[in-house]
DNA sequence: ATATATAATGAACATTTGTTCATATAGAAT
DNA sequence: ATTCTATATGAACAAATGTTCATTATATAT
């Protein structure tokens, strides 16, 4: 058996492919898809437009590819992030770090481009609402609602419905991701941001320890 | 004087310029403003395109005096909404009568078209940003923060940063108007939804409370 | 009823946009 | 070095889009 397996991700080719995908992310998630044109993508890229057809059907399919990128991107593997998530952690230092995973994503350059496209195409792309209700909603609000139930089982917090508790728990740090893009749009500062996801933590820890 | 005061408002002119904002308005929240052409607007109107000119000076003036509708609409305005809310009323009174009003504009059909519009355009559009910003976001939080910081005064609620309390009941209720819109789109029961918006009172009140 | 201001129409326009395709070029395999 | 495949170019296209304007129709005031 020979090593020189032609590995198509060191080939011109696949060079470009990449290149156009996250230039395309970058004009996408600040202009959005359909103020973004084919000449627009060819210019970042440095090729004529016609060089894009060797690499995708059309515009449509370049942000498909995106789309698809989102399943895996960060936020929808919340949980599998890190070793620390859920599994030797417990009970306040488990959400604190779910929290901090939250808040390093949302300062993260990639993920804040396809926190932006998700927002910016939600309405408009049916493949873009299921991607967020399946993999970033309800994965991770079913996922903290089963850790929470343990909890609840260990006697760790106080009784209640675990879902609602998922969704308070959520619902400030999606808030605080948008929050956050809004500003960097803006070039105002985040520094302000940053403490916010302990004390979202802290506050929310409060009201549910027993 | 006579009272034969020429009422714009009857015109004819002034029917279509309302027509033709209510139909753009329906379109750029579900199609986005961008995808949106003014032969779909006239067609929506019921008119050719070229009377679109006679009311407004070009497709941006038509956007941005929806943009310019989102200061007065409810969600800018919730505190001013209803006699009741930072008036009577008190303590978890007061912050339930604040998420009903919530629930209920998130529920308003016309509202729903203004949110969505918002959230589609606030990266492309600047002026949306500064609307959110000052009127959303800003006004509605420092004006609970104060009423916050009177809880604690009066030993009501416990000493805590009114600013993060504030932050803490207005996202998720922002969440929540967002989940119910996409809903919505795709046509889910949203009452499911309904009682959320109590529920996280409830959720936070027990948080505060001294 | 006639004149006047307001609004709607039809047709056209210059641009912009996505896409195609024949040709040229470069890199890899023989 | 030559062949072959993969990629890039240049030019062109049809369709879509925002906008203009001379003309016609409609409502209102005289």
């Amino acid at each position: 058996m020979s090593i020189d397996v032609d590995l198509k991700e060191f080939s011109r080719g696949f060079k470009t492919k990449k290149n156009i995908l996250a230039q395309s992310l970058a004009l996408f998630s600040s202009k959005g898809f359909k103020a973004t044109t084919v000449r627009d993508i060819a210019n970042s890229v440095g090729v004529k437009q016609s060089a894009l057809y060797n690499h995708f059907k059309n515009k449509d399919e370049i942000l498909e590819t995106l789309v698809e990128e989102l399943m895996t991107s960060a936020i929808a593997n919340i949980f599998i992030s890190k070793d620390n998530v859920s599994d030797r952690l417990q009970g306040k230092s488990l959400l604190l770090s779910i929290s901090t995973t939250f808040k390093l994503i949302s300062f993260d350059i990639k993920n804040e481009a396809l926190f932006k496209l998700l927002i910016q195409e939600i309405y408009n792309n049916e493949r873009v609402r299921e991607i967020y209700s399946e993999y970033f909603y309800q994965t991770n609000v079913k996922k903290l609602s089963s850790l929470l139930f343990e909890m609840m089982q260990n006697d760790i917090i106080k009784s209640n419905d675990p879902l609602i508790l998922a969704n308070e728990f959520f619902a400030p740090l999606f808030f605080y991701q948008m929050q956050i893009s809004l500003f960097k749009q803006d070039k105002k500062s985040t520094s302000a941001m940053v403490s916010l996801f302990e004390k979202h933590v802290d506050f929310f820890w409060d009201n549910i320890k027993s």
